[in-house]
DNA sequence: TGCACATCTGCAGAACTCTTCATATATCAA
DNA sequence: TTGATATATGAAGAGTTCTGCAGATGTGCA
């Protein structure tokens, strides 16, 4: 809540200035961050990935991505709120697809700049 | 620690397997959802947007975000922590720059989709 | 040398997240 | 209808993350 004019020296008003100018809304800020928020832990993001290639019902899910069914599934509906993911349903089965173009695009760039990277330093680096 | 031979049954067992044939390596889903976990943070997630035009010291930072200095600092740490950031000391200030050509891609492609779904719903829909 | 300023850091509490367990719902087959 | 299978859900506990506070470090100026 600090104010510019307030309690806080800037050293270049004017960048801030353009800056805030240029800035999204909070609520923008918000729900980017929300979308990388669900590709930051990684069973979802190895659940994602591995929906990149089409549809694959839960318990194929579970076995690609090491985790149990129940886990699984929280997941799942937790990527389903947020319109990540889409459901179809086929008797006892529940096919989930990626049905969000902005994840995809994510995702593909991800998996590109990881294979990048693993041609440069093929020996691994720590992060 | 399921197998896929032993207590799961799968539907679609070659699908499976090339999926997992596909798949990066657990080390690499890692590293990709450190970098989204960073970007995962509406406060983090600013601050680096802030810095898409070039570099800003602690305190303009923390003018542009609203967070505190100590808070700006510490998330600034994080990031300097994994590479995305880098510093330049200049006397008293520390004047950060994206560092990252990667994630300044993401960022670059998050802000103009945030822009392009705004155009097409300018009354925001929830997340 | 001493003070002010900008930033950094460790710590501890609050808030959030993820998994597991137990149970619920729904579908199919006999 | 009954039982088995596939998925979904709620609650609770463990672990993680973020912030503010207090104090540390380092720089510049008088």
């Amino acid at each position: 809540m600090q104010l510019d004019s307030c309690n806080v020296r800037l050293v270049d008003p004017e960048r801030v200035a353009s800056v805030n100018a240029r800035m999204p809304g909070e609520e923008d800020i918000a729900d980017t961050a929300d979308v990388f928020g669900l590709l930051g832990d990684p069973r979802r993001l190895k659940l994602l990935v591995a929906l990149l290639d089409g549809e694959l019902c839960v318990c194929d899910l579970a076995a690609i991505t090491g985790l149990s069914e129940s886990a699984t599934s929280h997941a799942l509906r937790l990527l389903r709120a947020h319109r990540v993911v889409g459901v179809r349903r086929d008797g006892r089965n529940a096919f989930y697809r990626l049905d969000d173009a902005h994840v995809r695009m994510l995702l593909d760039l991800a998996v590109a700049h990881t294979e990048h990277t693993d041609a440069i330093h093929p020996e691994r680096s720590e992060a």
